[in-house]
DNA sequence: CGTTAACTTGAATTTTGTCAATGCCTGTGG
DNA sequence: CCACAGGCATTGACAAAATTCAAGTTAACG
């Protein structure tokens, strides 16, 4: 599992000591003395089934992992960026498929290894586990997303995501490189491609957001697209919520 | 995070020697000499937002975790059963509601110490570790499910998941009990109250399933519920799957 | 045994998907 | 460096699936 990524993702120190170092190691520094992989855009990195033979650490560009239907139908559950992992599981067979969206570069690990050095050291386990955790609270936020916000609602959402990668710190960015296609984004946002074009052809209409070329969009009301998103609420609901039930009662 | 559970549930063992033995040590054990809590259905055990001061330990019944969009629409991430565990993650918060369904039986364990107990024991890691992982895979074919299942096949997923909770090791139960409501299932499933109701009467109507009470169906043609779950791919596609590109190359 | 929440069913509406045609980038090769 | 082709994206008209609104019906609980 584990293709950990989101927020706090930290900067990759580069490789000091041997792996034996305990002082700021990170995770990133498990994999600096493995040599640079590259993976053209489109090429898959492992397949779902394949022996899980290692543990990957993206150092640029972007992946989607995925799973197929039996009938062809495509969801990705994921996009991966620099300081990401992939493969880490402890399963026997990699669950899901790994490609390409970019021209990518990656470290690669032997499963077993990466295994025993995490488990050797006491720095580097809570931040897998924090990183476990992080992916977690995201697949979260994407159900909600995928189980209860329309069209507009998911795309907001999927842009603010982007900004939010696209900066350093914690504030947004305003100009958003999209390297997926509309296909890859369909495929995340549980929508078509026809409904992703028009969505956005909607939300450039309302000057909400500008593009220049298919893959770089501009935020100009950053306020609508907050609100758009349907930001999970902080305190009280602007509507009155729905009735779920009144036997609610205190614990004994 | 963590609200770990799915396939492999391990057997709860009876607390034997204090917190330091390390023979048969289960993440169960860890909980085993707190005193058993009880909710009544629909009780909260906490709130998103509220500080994460405590880690649960399911020992009897089913709880529902979720999330409220800012105008109370309800997504449902999760449902857990006995032996599962819930509020575990790195945060200062927890980062979701928790309720029970029916009435619950849990054992609480703070969280701190509960990180410290997992650190020190290198017996439990692991076991922490894959329950994360299995949660993740989870999560996995559940995004899944929603963004690319219509309605008669997430009440089927829906069905076959709680038919292998039903039975201990892995084959089926055709007895499914269906603790949660039609609103439940529709807030975990991405759907209406109507439509689940709708899917059901059709599903019974073909002779797939028989309903004794709302909450007791049993499976009469396993096959096709198997079939209508659509099922990811092991090898081949049924359909000529759709073409996602021609650039893939093989790496460098 | 009655009350009331939970569920079912039906009809109308909305949203998104499907099919089809056209337009526009982008990257390749001249 | 430019032209061009094919992939990718947009747009439109129509269809399908699911939601919404509105009654009814059933069954769980006190």
């Amino acid at each position: 599992m584990l293709s950990a990524s989101n927020l706090p993702r930290q900067t990759m120190s580069t490789s000091h000591a041997a792996a034996a170092a305990e002082s700021t190691l990170s995770l990133g520094s498990v994999f600096s003395d493995k040599p640079i992989e590259q993976f053209a855009a489109g090429s898959p990195l492992f397949w779902e089934g394949d022996k899980a033979k290692h543990v990957f650490e993206v150092v640029e560009g972007v992946l989607r992992i995925f799973k197929i239907l039996s009938d062809g139908r495509r969801a990705i559950t994921g996009f991966l960026y620099p300081g990401d992992l992939v493969g880490v599981s402890m399963r026997d067979l990699y669950l899901y498929n790994a490609e390409a969206v970019t021209p990518v570069k990656v470290r690669r690990f032997a499963s077993v290894a990466f295994q025993e050095a995490i488990n050797l050291s006491p720095e580097l386990r809570p931040q897998l586990f924090a990183k476990l955790c992080d992916e977690m609270a995201s697949a979260q936020d994407q159900m909600v997303l995928l189980s209860r916000k329309n069209a507009e609602e998911r795309i907001c959402s999927f842009l603010l995501m982007l900004a939010k990668r696209m900066s350093r710190d914690n504030n947004l960015s305003m100009n958003i490189e999209i390297p997926m296609t509309r296909l890859d984004m369909a495929d995340y946002l549980g929508l078509t491609i026809e409904t992703v074009s028009r969505t956005i052809t909607s939300l450039i209409g309302r000057g909400i957001i500008t593009q220049s070329g298919r893959h770089d969009i501009s935020i100009k009301k950053l306020d609508t697209i907050l609100r758009l998103a349907g930001h999970v609420e902080a305190d009280e609901p602007k509507s009155a919520p729905r009735e779920y039930s009144r036997q609610a009662v205190w614990p004994t």
